[in-house]
DNA sequence: AATATTTTTGTATGCGATTACAATTCTGTT
DNA sequence: AACAGAATTGTAATCGCATACAAAAATATT
């Protein structure tokens, strides 16, 4: 391995200007900037990161945690993060959770360890103290989920007026017995996704029997089970509200398993707008969520916070959208 | 911060043994163990990963460079990398290339720079050359896309027998007419599965015409497009083989959009079973390729080269599969 | 030309841990 | 009780770089 040493000696200079030429190159003379860089160039020398990190105390790499990779959702988000961070000169570390909470907590570790000078969660399932004990540490910025009355920076979508938009479409398209297949309900995104929905619903004084709205996990395979519920019922609702797109995936499938069509026979909405929501047939009508751009923006804040800059907001809403696409109809009572 | 001297110094200990206690505890009396355990409980003691990292030279982290993170199938990968990382203690660092070439060769100085211990390629855009020179000196391991004629451990499947197993399946079919819609033909994998396409419709003694093979660039976009165009033809196509599962589902939205249907009138078979191919409709008959194993396969291997130990087989092909669902059917001509 | 000032370079320390090697304590044997 | 050998603990060097401070060289000022 080349060291710094090894490069100066050749060089006939000291370490110092070596480190000099590579971190502050105004301060040295262009001709020993030109002979050093030569040098380098000659022994082929790269500079070890981690002797760097440990003087300067800072490793120029952030720790995302995200509950599951797999989900094209997060890994949009990601995508915004990774492509604003790799700007910056941040490489990102990767922890995948599984929705597991233990795991969770163990990424914390990484932090603590100044493996990672700052942290982006894109999942709130630990103990809210200890979230705020990390962000009091060190620079903490939370995309998608939030944590209630926190001042940790956020950039999330107001899922409530998310949730409204959505009911109040199918509500003026006519349908009174709306069904809702909602998130889990240990999270604020699907707390708040049915706060919304219930808000709607009681805003246009429509009365929803409680066997019309089931707790799913976000999958495919609870969507697709909630809907057979559903649909089991004397009187199966004629339009269903999914939570997010996966599990509006699985109702959809569900209906039409029953030789049921969507939308003429019941109307179905989703949340996300995930890339597959226009290629599935019917396209699916759903919120959508400027998911790249909730990484982006998280990322530059987490760099201001890096960087010790000032913070105007704590919480950044992105603007979601209501995209109509083809899986929703009128009804006529 | 708590450093190692000030445990050493509450505990009364030097901290060669507070280092041992942590990292040889069998070298330690019981009674000192615990007295020292005490203390960093008590002070909140966390090691700095630097410092270790710096001394040990190995930081327990490996890189991955990604294409695109984005893709379904290489987020799977991915998660069977993570999986088995963790479990050894490993953290992942992320690199996403989005497809670019100076991307990918830009994550390469993580590596030279010594903060990742070893490598895994699910891309290999760049040089051979430059990845043969990374291999010699560090752990990699490519998945999915290999390098011709190199010794690098490879976990891939067999792309070539995997394209004849489908173009097969459409021949026997009673197809004739097959159109290909190829993955970008400067890697090997868009090469293969275009090559095993030629050489069963060589072995079948079909004549296929030039047009009916288009390359793309595995985007849902360019299936759609492609698909566009061999339906413009005199005579199109009765089935094609889309080199990766969301050209595929371009093609059928294509097809579909012209009012005609799959699989009645024009059959269509796909590469890589990610999750939405059996939500689509018509559910996609595909092969299937073991990502998350790939995933796994491919970490597992890489902590073996990282611990110096022997690999006895330098390419594992895993098993991939045809699945049959309801994207093709029977032609008589 | 002598001095003050600025620019450039060098010396030497420390970041926080690990680990040879040395020193000490403990154990068992005679 | 004296000693050898094993077990335990301590001392101090080291990993590779950045940087405070000191020294030297170059430039400006009188």
């Amino acid at each position: 391995m080349v060291r710094i040493i090894d490069v100066a000696k050749k060089a006939n200079v000291s370490t110092a200007t070596v480190s000099r030429v590579l971190s502050k190159p105004n301060t040295v003379t262009e001709e020993t900037t030109e002979k050093v860089l030569q040098v380098i160039k000659e022994l082929n020398y790269q500079p070890n990161a981690l002797a760097r990190q440990l003087r300067t105390l800072e490793t120029k790499t952030i720790l995302v945690i995200v509950p599951d990779i797999t989900n094209p959702f997060f890994s949009k988000v990601l995508r915004g993060i990774e492509s604003v961070a790799v700007i910056n000169g941040y490489q990102v570390l990767l922890g995948d959770t599984g929705n597991d909470l233990e795991r969770e907590n163990g990424y914390l570790n990484i932090l603590l360890q100044k493996k990672a000078d700052g942290l982006v969660l894109l999942t709130a399932k630990m103990k809210s103290k200890s979230i705020e004990e990390m962000a009091l540490k060190y620079p903490v910025v939370l995309a998608c989920e939030y944590v209630e009355g926190s001042a940790i920076p956020t950039v999330s979508i107001n899922n409530i007026s998310g949730a409204q938009k959505a009911t109040e479409y199918l509500v003026k398209l006519g349908h009174k017995r709306i069904g809702f297949i909602s998130g889990p309900l240990d999270g604020v995104i699907g707390q708040d996704r049915l706060k919304g929905f219930y808000q709607t619903i009681a805003r246009y004084n429509l009365r929803i029997e409680s066997v019309l709205v089931q707790e799913g996990n976000f999958s495919y395979e609870s969507g697709f089970n909630i809907m057979n519920q559903f649909l089991d019922l004397n009187h199966p609702p004629t339009a269903v509200f999914a939570a997010n797109d996966e599990m509006a995936f699985g109702a959809i499938n569900a209906i039409s398993s029953k030789g049921l069509s969507v939308p003429h026979d019941i109307s179905v909405v989703g949340f996300d707008d995930i890339k597959f929501s226009s290629i599935f047939k019917p396209a699916l009508t759903t919120i959508s969520q400027p998911a790249f751009e909730m990484g982006t923006m998280a990322m530059k804040l987490l760099i201001k916070l890096l960087n010790k800059e000032e913070i105007e907001r704590h919480q950044y809403l992105m603007e979601d959208q209501l995209i109509i696409r083809d899986s929703c109809s009128i009804h006529i009572s």
